[in-house]
DNA sequence: GGGCGGTCGGACAGACCTGTCCGTGCGCTG
DNA sequence: CAGCGCACGGACAGGTCTGTCCGACCGCCC
């Protein structure tokens, strides 16, 4: 939705962009300079200037092909969550723990990245847009669950979201999704008035549903 | 808890702190420079690298005193909010809600630099361990509140915490601050089975009470 | 008055950063 | 074969960063 404008496909630019894309998730955008990113994908510094404009370009074409995977890769493991839409909003806490809990996990990318920046800067806007996409899709999950206030549940959702990927990050393990699927789970039940206390829902699945993420890092 | 070892007082040192302190909520560590610093503190280079031996130590002291800022501001608030652990509880999202709605938030100062930093280096250790120190804290006020698990449920009000800072840095507005504190509610309903259904509970207080955080950020 | 600790202002070294520019080579197409 | 597009390696300019060092000043205590 927010965007794929014009995408011209060119192996050596998308060596460029999974090459940037994992050192800005390792490292973070600042500490990560052009010199590197040409080193580790084995491109000339030209070849990467005929392609970006320059290395914030860079930096925002990567937050807008990871918002593409990851709200690809949430609404995978949401329909593989079930078809009742109260599971599919539980769906999207097995797809954070599958983030989460992945070797080198350093919190959200957007987020990070966001952090470093200031706001009204590209970076800073894109990330506000994700995560507004993102909430915009919960609300309708929301309302399709027959949430009283979808709005509201859908920016509980959010925070609950931003919430995991934060403290995971700092807390390794799968302890915090599964802590807040628990959580998602209550207030979905209070706040979906249909047919409640069915007693435990189905866990649905906990393992790696669909495919990866690509390069997201949370 | 954490710490507090030698802190030599002095206005300098002092005025350097909280200089530093403001431009890296406002900036983000990396991209505020120690010439910034200086600058704006009005002091020497040479007596700020007599005061700290490198950027990385003013840093960290700079977290280290944000942590004992944040969780002093954080008890005080949950006193304020009443005599009852669960209303204790929600006063955690009144600071919040005070915190998010500052003008120029840019999220959570601990997690921002843990952002820019890899894990095992002293500013993310310390992030880490202030998490943790909150999350022991939450744990006590859930067990007091009578929580079945007293322990899940701080990590997911830890979840929340989180949560909110990010998401409010990216959503201006008591909104978000306000939407988790309704999450708050319920789970701690839901999770504290001692006289539960009460109606809703008091609102309890919404405008700042307590003075001032200090110069925390998030 | 004299010494001294703390601070100031600024120059400086060495490293790193982004972005530009050059000449070269390789593969494809006409 | 000739021409062209694309990518290559690498030098370079101009700026910024951290951290060191030096001389001077100022207030305080002996």
């Amino acid at each position: 939705m927010s965007l794929s404008e014009s995408a011209p496909r060119s192996p050596v630019r998308e060596r460029i962009l999974s090459t940037a894309t994992a050192l800005f998730d390792a490292y973070g955008v600042r500490a990560v300079g052009v010199d590197r990113i040409i080193a580790e994908s084995g491109v000339a510094k030209a070849t990467l200037y005929a392609h970006f404009r320059s290395k914030d370009e860079l930096v925002l074409t990567c937050l807008q092909q990871a918002d593409h995977n990851r709200r690809d890769y949430l609404r995978q493991m949401a329909r593989a969550a079930g078809e009742d839409p109260r599971d599919q909003l539980l769906g999207v806490f097995d797809a954070l723990r599958t983030i989460t809990v992945r070797e080198g996990f350093r919190g959200c990318a957007f987020v990070n990245t966001a952090g470093e920046m200031m706001p009204g800067t590209a970076p800073h806007t894109a990330t506000a847009e994700h995560k507004r996409a993102v909430r915009t899709w919960l609300t309708e999950l929301a309302a399709a669950a027959g949430a009283a206030d979808p709005e509201l549940l859908a920016l509980q959702f959010s925070v609950l979201v931003d919430g995991t990927l934060a403290a995971a990050s700092l807390h390794p393990g799968p302890a915090v999704a599964e802590a807040a699927r628990e959580a998602a789970r209550t207030l979905i039940e209070q706040s979906c008035p249909a047919r409640r206390a069915k007693g435990p829902r189905a866990k649905g699945p906990r393992t790696d549903g669909p495919g990866a993420d690509g390069p997201g890092a949370g």
